[in-house]
DNA sequence: AGCCAGGGTCTAA
DNA sequence: TTAGACCATGGC
């Protein structure tokens, strides 16, 4: 099996350095949970119709129904509307400054935003990762099914995340990069060429099933 | 028409 | 602790 640094490194020469989620860090957590199991095509539509109205205090204070509206096309709107007010409401705990909770230690903030309704592992991972600079792999379908993909076998998702933590450097940039790698490769090349006939990655694949 | 999309919660065994 | 039902909407 190879090591998580060499996988990395394959995907990174294939495709690039990848985007960042986002630099505004309310929009990773309004976007992250927008794409609860949903299609990101939705979530984009969305996203034209909120527009300006994407700032954490002013989506707090906005009448539930009236959010709810806006994201109605994302599905599960009102369980989405409901976190996101949470979320804003933990993030004007901290006076809507990403400071002040990137000083905060990761186990801390991870155990504060499982603790809201509607924010999962995952949906807390990439918060962590993508909003505030925490090293904190980001474990999602896309991870899973390209792990199972190239032969991999773990027991859960404990074990994956064993896998990356303790085989890359404890940097979340290198996380966030690579999680957005994985996707690119799983929505980009893997699904157009679900045979992997002109895979980036191929050589890697064989390297692993043999 | 039916399935799935970058999940999460709740419940039953 | 784990599997399965349920949640809502849009796109293909």
């Amino acid at each position: 099996m190879q090591n998580a640094e060499t996988l990395y490194q394959l995907l990174l020469t294939a495709y690039g350095r990848p985007r960042w989620w986002s630099e505004d860090p309310f929009t990773v957590m309004f976007q992250a949970v927008l794409v609860q199991n949903t299609a990101w095509a939705s979530v984009e539509k969305t996203w034209e119709a909120i527009g300006d109205k994407a700032d954490p205090a002013y989506i707090e204070k906005l009448p539930v129904e009236e959010l709810e509206a806006l994201i109605r096309p994302c599905g599960f709107c009102k369980a989405k509307a409901r976190t996101v007010q949470a979320l804003a409401g933990w993030f004007a705990g901290y006076g809507f400054d990403r400071k002040k909770v990137q000083d905060q230690p990761a186990p801390k903030l991870r155990t504060e935003l499982l603790a809201i309704r509607g924010i999962g592992a995952e949906t807390a991972d990439v918060i962590l990762v993508y909003a505030f600079y925490k090293a904190s792999f980001i474990i999602d379908a896309y991870t899973r099914r390209f792990l199972r993909r190239f032969g991999y076998d773990f027991a859960d998702d404990g074990a994956i995340r064993r896998f990356f933590e303790t085989g890359l450097p404890e940097d979340a940039k290198v996380y966030g990069w690579l999680h957005w790698l994985i996707l690119e490769h799983c929505i980009g090349a893997c699904r157009k060429q679900p045979q992997c006939e002109s895979c980036p990655v191929r050589e890697f694949c064989e390297q692993i099933i043999g």
